[in-house]
DNA sequence: CTGAAAGCGCTTACAG
DNA sequence: CTGAAAGCGCTTACAG
């Protein structure tokens, strides 16, 4: 056994571990050998490559990322950026099932998420300036909402970036990856109304978001198919929380007492109406279908349910990361529209 | 406006920012005195520090911190370990109010935090290397279960780590951050008994974790206090999920038709429990009263509202941050109790 | 295929 | 209080 001999050092600090040169020494080659081998082994021989491998192995050698930053000028790390403010963030289900898909999606890769988050201006400011001095390669960014401060920024300082969902209000090429929101809307809207219902009313998302545009187009577009006249007073804007969903239906029970299905764009708020209609006593499915959106982690658990569109997210984060790498590696900002799925339960 | 000169680039690489060179030029000092300044202006004439914060605001330099930590040593970044399988981490709120919590906390100190997961061998021999490899300075750990492979491993890494909650069957020093969960669970039972209940059930946490041994401890002593045997039909263990809750109270329900009350050891679990209740035709909390712990997100919006023990999560989070950063400057690792609070709600 | 050497951008004793 | 210089650990043309 070869133990590297240890060293005095300060207070907790790890001893000093192998460095290329040490692997040099043992294989007797070069530092510049080494290094190749560390870059994939091109154009080394076979004899070189193995003497390297084995003194990597002996001496339990580990790249320092900091040294091979500095002059490669990357960072070998990403950053999942969250513009929402905290509290709504980790609310939401939808949310930490993209943080921990872009999280395993990043470790095949071997490369670290650095979680971000900035709901407000002082902490916006920081951000950037973070992201700006180059300590990660690329932004993976959650947020939705029109105007977005940071994405001017962020094309500023000439950052690749993937957005989750469609970022509105942005001219200029942005990579982004997102579901089908329409034809999701359009997929439960239907389903509704071929299950019987007639007085279809639905909760939205905020109108600046992509989801909350799209699904109410979709919702629009089915009934037009059908024939049906649209009715604003079966329309109420959700604001994606269970609080706004609770709130939604009971200003939509007041307009049109006669609703007989609401499409929710999302769980969340579907989740919030339920608690709402049991409290109104109208029962669900039976007075009331109830059609949700996402199929996140509420959607099994609610009291009832819920019948709901699915999103992909586990395939969402991983295109998220595609793309990005991609770009990281030079490659043009591409979008990824993934499909949807309807998942029948018991509330529609 | 003196922007810096746009430079040839390779596809999509951000354009070199200006170095500590170009602000000592500007300020009409050396390297050293600025990098003087950028330790914390100790030993540096008020004229100097002057020149040469002004070029650096004109020049928007941002110090490089791959050159940093090649000579520091140091990464400048702290990870966030979950040692969970990702399913469980993600299902369960605390660890979310958790995340968010040190993300807040790190930020305050300008220290990004890396998320990572290692919820199977290969994940964790993956990022034990990584880890060893002095990629981080420190660890916040999350995972209470005992015999945590990864304790030992890091503890051979000589990285400063702050575990959030005893870890069990560890000898040695370890810092760590808990909530009282002795006391809480005693305050709880108290509460049930003193509302008048007589057969108070409990359903606990995995006995390898301290929250499930902590918990029940209370729960007997409270029990001794007031003179009742303790009764093992009363006793179910559970796993701190939801599906895991309904089914243990399903099992009370079985061994103990008379429960009039139960502990239960965690939110999630409580809430599933009310499921098994509500299907049981048992009411809440007028058949039984249920106790819960954690008041995390759950028990607001439980479809009863859940009376439970409130665990200080944003005082967690700064703890641990806290006492990760003193051992990275070199302080011994210490340990914080922080006290809980009964929440009265509409379960008990 | 391989070695010698420059250079990435900073920090930190060391003199003065 | 300040400058000159060594050094952190790697990668990458450049010769050979």
């Amino acid at each position: 056994m070869t133990e590297p001999a240890p060293r005095g050092r300060s207070a907790g600090r790890p001893k000093r571990p192998p460095t290329i040169i040490d692997v040099a020494a043992e294989a007797g080659v070069s530092r510049g050998t080494v290094s190749r081998v560390l870059q994939g082994g091109h154009n080394v021989s076979p004899a070189a490559l193995e003497a390297v491998n084995a003194a990597i192995k002996k001496l339990g050698y580990v790249v320092n990322l900091a040294a091979r930053s500095l002059v490669t000028q990357r960072s070998g790390s990403v950053a999942f950026l969250l513009t929402e403010p905290q509290e709504r963030f980790f609310e939401d289900p939808n949310f930490t099932t993209l943080l921990r898909g872009c999280t395993a999606a990043l470790a095949e890769h071997d490369i670290p998420l650095m979680l971000m988050t900035a709901g407000n201006e002082p902490e916006r400011r920081r951000v950037i300036r973070y992201l700006a001095a180059g300590h990660v390669d690329g932004v993976l960014l959650v947020s939705s909402h029109t105007g977005n401060p940071m994405l001017e920024q962020l094309r500023q300082a000439e950052l690749p970036v993937v957005s989750c969902g469609k970022p509105l209000g942005h001219r200029g090429r942005l990579a982004y990856v997102a579901a089908d929101d329409k034809e999701g809307a359009k997929e439960m809207v239907r389903h509704l109304i071929d299950t019987g219902h007639r007085r279809v009313a639905t909760i939205t998302g905020p109108q600046d978001t992509p989801g909350g545009v799209e699904r109410l187009y979709g919702y629009r577009e089915v009934l037009a198919e059908y024939g049906i006249p649209y009715d604003e007073q079966l329309v109420a804007v959700g604001d994606y929380s269970r609080a706004g969903g609770e709130a939604a239906i009971e200003r939509l029970l007041g307009q049109a007492p006669d609703l007989d299905a609401v499409f929710v764009a999302s769980d969340l708020m579907a989740d919030g109406a339920l608690t709402a209609l049991e409290r109104a006593g109208r029962s669900v499915p039976g007075d009331v279908a109830v059609g949700g959106f996402d199929d996140s982690s509420v959607a099994a658990t609610a009291r009832i349910p819920l019948t709901t569109i699915r999103q992909p997210w586990d395939r969402i984060s991983e295109e998220m990361v595609r793309l990005l790498l991609a770009q990281i590696a030079g490659e043009e900002p591409a979008t990824v529209i993934l499909p949807t799925e309807l998942v029948i339960r018991d509330s529609a």
